[in-house]
DNA sequence: TCCTGACTTGTAAACGTTTCCGGGGAGTCT
DNA sequence: AGACTCCCCGGAAACGTTTACAAGTCAGGA
């Protein structure tokens, strides 16, 4: 009862007006002392003591408001089951947690509602940055993007002139890849297990699988081409189900998670891979080299994408005024045991991730960096 | 120029002034119709109409330093590839957003600097409560947990004496559970890939280890004791170690990463599984059920765990003063394929995930309900 | 007609921090 | 010795909300 009121938070807890008061300074002294910013010796002793004998523990949202940041980076994936998410998420908290903030990961399950409402909510404010990568895009999305109080940036398609920072891949152009590399290795019957049409990287892979079909000169047989979701276990039923009506000799997945499906769909059918179906995933996850065979698969460069996402992130925060960006990923094949009869990859250990620089891998014959290779278009 | 100064905020962004200012009325009423809280028809229509005209997005930070809530739980997990973590994830995030609130993720690498940081950071108010499940604990996390202004749940082992909400597995017990039906299958030279013995999960693997062999009056070879950490890759190197210089007829691995990288060394070296080596591995993720083939694992409920550690915070939150609560949630092994010569398990289908019901699966044969056991100790 | 109650509104005080600014003391250079 | 610089300190004003409180309006009942 010595002042007007308690010095102590509304639950009993310190603040700096306790430290103060109990330091015999002013909280300015004290708030400076904590932050080490200037103080006598006897100053930053008392308060010191102070804050100890306290348990004072500063209140990181009363200092937001203040400073206007808080620290914190989110990142919004559809499904933190997917392993590609994962290589995405380590490159991204690599290069947050080096600027000295915090990345906190936020799963939506895909859903609409859930992404638009975690703008709403937690890019008010909660964290200065955001980088979503919606499997699905709406003019809901754009809408709440463009209305975001804090930058955000797409990891993904993007309709062009929408005004968002982006970092796209070609997956059509990845899907070539593999074609091309079935095609090559003898393969004409190829079949193609995919997520869902409505979305964005399903449909992608849809169109690119039929251009590169056409490309070679083989047509399209619908009854080789089966739907499920983007999981496990729809890619399991899906590719037994493409087995009961028909005979391909190699199958193209949309992801790892579906290969890994149909792999366990055709090992139970006591078929061989790759002597009789050749099996190419998508994405490159750790999932294509735990799987026995190990899986052929085409990188869409995940951990560059997200690594690139997020200096585009740091940038805008540090200058909000830049004008949007969109940065390209290109894709490049993997080739492993599960698409090659005779020797897996030439001179190629099964701990090997690269492809072997002499492989048909890169379309334009460059050579990737050992990181990914990251192209700007103007 | 029309008061003291312009009534947005410092980056030009509208605040609560501009809407008030604009509608005419004082920043209180403003307020009060953008929560949904009394107003007048007319006064609810202008300020409708100003906020959707400038534009108008509340900042949360503010928010939230009046209200003392922000609506937000985060969750920290040492290693965010790991499939039982998004399993525990799962159902960390039904509980809470059916409360109302967001999850957010933080991946900590393990490392205790980054753990407490983040107790230290996060804690301090961003979020309302917070869950952990670190791999090693020690005094910094106790302390810091002891000091932390918001409610901290630990889902793992925690010392006897620690005055923290806690639910844990007996993950002996599950080990106990493993090696009674691998010796019940005839196997007797039975070898461990384990992960770190400095983490709280690898010593208590370790030890369970140990004392079900003596149970079973099987001398401990330490030849077929192998250690890596808990990933895929070190499993897939320790098990090919622990081939070249001894000869096991089973192997139970400390999580089910451990046991794909064993069974690919075992599949690589021409192996027959379970014919030749029965596998067993631990914490039953959906990675056992991509496995072909199929592993069994030891299930230490980690969605049951996530799910009682998310109502025990939510308790929390609603009642600060509660006293500490400790959980049990009991293991149980799921028999698969990778472990059983003959019929894999009786009557069950590839996808069936629970143990017949028949099978020697619960030692106390007390029946489990669907969705995992709880048992709380007094 | 006057009083009471319901409802609306505005003023101002929180929430807990950082920081600008001015005053005062000690030291240094001329 | 006086002026100037430098450092330390405290008061007070932010940051953008919500909300307690008081004052005002209006209708209805005695």
């Amino acid at each position: 009862m010595g002042r007007k009121r308690l010095q102590t938070s509304a639950d009993g807890r310190p603040t700096v007006h306790t430290v103060a008061a109990r330091a015999g300074v002013s909280i300015a002294s004290a708030s400076r002392v904590l932050n080490g910013i200037g103080g006598s010796a006897e100053t930053v002793r008392k308060v010191r003591a102070a804050a100890a004998e306290v348990g004072y523990v500063p209140n990181a949202i009363a200092r937001s408001l203040q400073s206007q940041r808080t620290g914190l980076v989110a990142l919004a994936v559809a499904d933190i089951g997917n392993p590609v998410y994962v290589a995405m998420m380590r490159a991204i908290e690599a290069v947050v947690t080096s600027s000295g903030r915090q990345l906190l990961v936020h799963a939506t399950g895909g859903e609409i509602e859930s992404e638009t409402d975690l703008l709403r909510r937690l890019a008010n404010r909660y964290v200065d940055g955001m980088i979503m990568s919606p499997i699905r895009i709406t003019d809901r999305h754009l809408d709440a993007i463009v209305v975001s109080p804090i930058p955000v940036v797409v990891v993904g398609q993007l309709p062009d002139d929408a005004p968002v920072d982006n970092v796209r891949t070609d997956s059509r152009a990845g899907v070539a890849l593999a074609v091309d590399h079935l095609v090559a290795a003898g393969r004409q019957r190829i079949g193609l297990v995919n997520g869902p049409l409505d979305t964005v990287p399903g449909a992608a892979r849809d169109a690119g699988f039929r251009a590169a079909l056409a490309s070679h000169g083989i047509p399209v047989d619908e009854r080789l081409i089966e739907v499920g979701d983007f999981q496990y276990a729809a890619g399991r039923d899906a590719a037994a189900r493409l087995f009961a009506r028909a005979e391909p000799d190699a199958l193209l997945c949309a992801n790892d998670l579906i290969a890994v499906g149909a792999l366990h769909a055709l090992l139970t059918e006591r078929r061989r891979v790759p002597e009789d179906v050749a099996l190419v995933g998508m994405d490159d996850t750790e999932l294509a080299q735990m799987a026995f065979p190990q899986l052929s698969s085409v990188s869409l460069g995940s951990a560059a994408r997200g690594r690139r996402a997020a200096e585009l992130l740091l940038e805008r925060i540090a200058d909000p005024d830049l004008p949007p960006r969109r940065e390209h990923v290109a894709p490049s094949l993997v080739v492993r045991a599960s698409s090659t009869v005779g020797r897996p990859t030439p001179g190629g250990t099964p701990s090997s991730r690269r492809p072997s620089s002499g492989g048909a891998t890169r379309p334009g014959g460059r050579a990737a960096p050992a990181d990914g290779t990251v192209g700007v278009t103007s």
